[in-house]
RNA sequence: GGCCCGUUCGUCUAGGGGUUAGGACGCGUCCCUUUCACGGAUGAAACACGAGUUCGAUUCUCGUACGGGCUACCA
């Protein structure tokens, strides 16, 4: 009897999503693919200090542009258990947190924040720390010390009050981990955790489990920061008496920044020189903005390749993957135990490898937006047209990480020139070489046929008749007709630029030189 | 501090009791190209340390060191 696989990714809003939340989306959509299960979408926005407006909407256009699509859950219509924001579903933890206080496995607790935190503060004095548990509980203000009527009338009183777990005393609590085999923890080692606030939501602990339970999910896949709760969980769903249905866990490596030690967070990004986050964010308090991979010009496909080989691996070499080939390919027991330093070079590399694979009618419709929004041709300057752009590709794509590069690597493509490299002239141009050069324009100027190879064969037999090695002369030939020393394949681009263009810009450069 | 998790080239990783420890990014050299890039070839580069188990440990066990996470009425 297997059951369907179910699965969710369950974000809070509290800011723009970053990448490692990107992953562990897109980890849980793998397996979810893979087996033909369901992948959720659901907000857990239970911390109303926190929530940040735009922040969820962020979290399903990034998901989106991933390519990263749940099936069930808030932006991606509705299930069969929606509401899916956890601040709709309010009404329902309240009963499971009573049952739990029913059953004898919670309490409901007086203690106020400020009284707690002056009692964490005087134990820290003394070096020691403080922790609502099995000890401690019998001295504080709740249910168990308290006499029912005395609980009673705080309650009808609207005094405020929180309810906590009841950790049992002395036993071991194991959590089977997908990734990383059995994991056990002491009770002693776990305190009272809150399950329901004051301000009447639930903590993430409650609503994770009840949600997880009535949305009948059957794996949990999250980052490795919820392990250390991940026995509270447990004994969460053996309190309910939910041990038959409790998912199984996989807790994953986290990532890491790329230089020095810690998690990889907001403030690496920028300072680094990559965006930490899918999607350009600008902060609506502060209005800062942080920048984001869709933003810079990375290819979805890329991201999304490089971000699936970060914490998990085939057992082969294959490194480039499509979506369709991770999800044949993806198993949570090959992901790492241990966290990977995310490495921006690499992922400039997939970004390169990806754009070779694009088809250059896209790349040149592309190239056109780009031009366009720089110089300001007309419409129908020769320059954008199709066919000239689709002869540019080819000398472009090659040498570039980003489309937006094209232009920076190829502006002479585009525009003459208006300086030439002095380094190059000054070492290689002797006035002697005027003859060669006056040659050339007169043999160009004669041709019928000019194409790459013709225009080279013709340099070539130029040369020869100057008794000139190409070498001495060729570069300068590029300066006069690029500016630079260095660049595309010289004929390929003087066939690109045209007969005439080639002549404009050999008469323009040798007259500079006063070599005509 | 306490608890939990981890540790193979600089980075991402494959491998796994006997291997020349493999690949990718990056870096170096050479070839191609009279440039640059691409491509091709090639090089440098790793099993954290110490015990134990074993004929043999990078691989298994235990310690140590180091790194990370958690330790809120945040998720």
């Amino acid at each position: 009897m297997s059951s369907i696989i179910r699965v969710r990714f369950a974000p809070s809003p509290t800011g723009p999503l970053h990448m490692g939340g990107v992953r562990t989306a897109l980890y849980n959509y793998l397996f979810a693919k893979k087996h033909g299960g369901d992948f959720i979408l659901r907000i857990e926005d239970t911390d109303r200090n926190r929530f940040v407006p735009g922040a969820e909407e962020y979290i399903i256009e990034a998901l989106t542009w991933c390519g990263i699509t749940p099936n069930e859950g808030v932006g991606f219509g509705d299930g069969k258990h929606a509401p899916y924001r956890q601040s709709e579903r309010q009404g329902i933890y309240k009963k499971y947190a009573d049952q739990l206080i029913g059953s004898g496995h919670a309490y409901h607790a007086f203690d106020t924040e400020e009284e707690l935190g002056a009692l964490r503060a005087e134990m820290e004095q003394e070096k020691l720390s403080f922790a609502y548990n099995s000890i401690t509980r019998k001295k504080l203000v709740n249910s168990l010390t308290l006499s029912k009527t005395e609980v009673d009338k705080r309650i009808s009183n609207g005094e405020h009050y929180v309810i906590r777990l009841r950790v049992p005393e002395n036993e071991e609590i194991h959590v089977n981990d997908i990734i990383r085999g059995d994991v056990s923890v002491h009770t002693s080692q776990m305190d009272d955790k809150v399950l329901f606030k004051s301000d009447g939501m639930p903590t993430y602990h409650l609503a994770n489990v009840v949600d997880d339970y009535l949305m009948k999910i059957t794996h949990v896949i999250r980052g490795e920061e919820w392990l250390p709760s991940a026995p509270l969980h447990v004994l969460l769903y053996r309190s309910f008496g939910w041990e038959k249905e409790m998912p199984q866990f996989a807790h994953l490596p986290l990532l890491l920044k790329p230089e020095g030690n810690g998690k990889l967070s907001k403030r690496d990004g920028d300072r680094l020189g990559f965006p930490v986050f899918p999607l350009r964010w600008i902060d609506p308090q502060t209005k800062e903005e942080s920048s984001g991979y869709r933003e810079k010009e990375y290819y979805p496909e890329a991201f999304t390749n490089m971000l699936a080989l970060l914490g998990w691996h085939p057992s082969g070499d294959k490194e480039i993957y499509s979506m369709e080939e991770l999800i044949q390919d993806f198993s949570l027991e090959r992901v790492n135990k241990s966290g990977a330093k995310f490495d921006p070079e690499k992922t400039k590399w997939f970004n390169q490898h990806y754009l070779r694979l694009k088809p250059d009618e896209i790349l040149a419709e592309h190239l056109k937006g780009i031009i366009k929004k720089e110089f300001n041709f007309n419409d129908d300057d020769p320059r954008i047209q199709d066919d000239f752009l689709l002869k540019a590709i080819p000398l472009l794509k090659e040498r570039v990480h980003f489309e937006h590069e094209m232009l920076e690597v190829g502006r002479y493509l585009f525009l003459r020139p208006n300086e030439y490299d002095q380094q190059v002239i000054s070492k290689k141009w002797r006035d002697s070489h005027a003859v060669f050069f006056k040659a050339l324009l007169d043999a160009y100027e004669n041709m019928n046929d000019f194409s790459s190879a013709s225009a080279e064969q013709v340099f070539q037999e130029t040369a020869a008749a100057n008794a000139l090695k190409p070498g001495e002369v060729l570069q300068l030939f590029r300066v006069f007709l690029s500016g630079q020393a260095g660049g595309v394949n010289l004929f390929g681009m003087a066939e690109l630029l045209g007969q005439q263009e080639v002549i404009q810009r050999m008469k323009v450069a040798l007259r500079s030189l006063n070599a005509i």
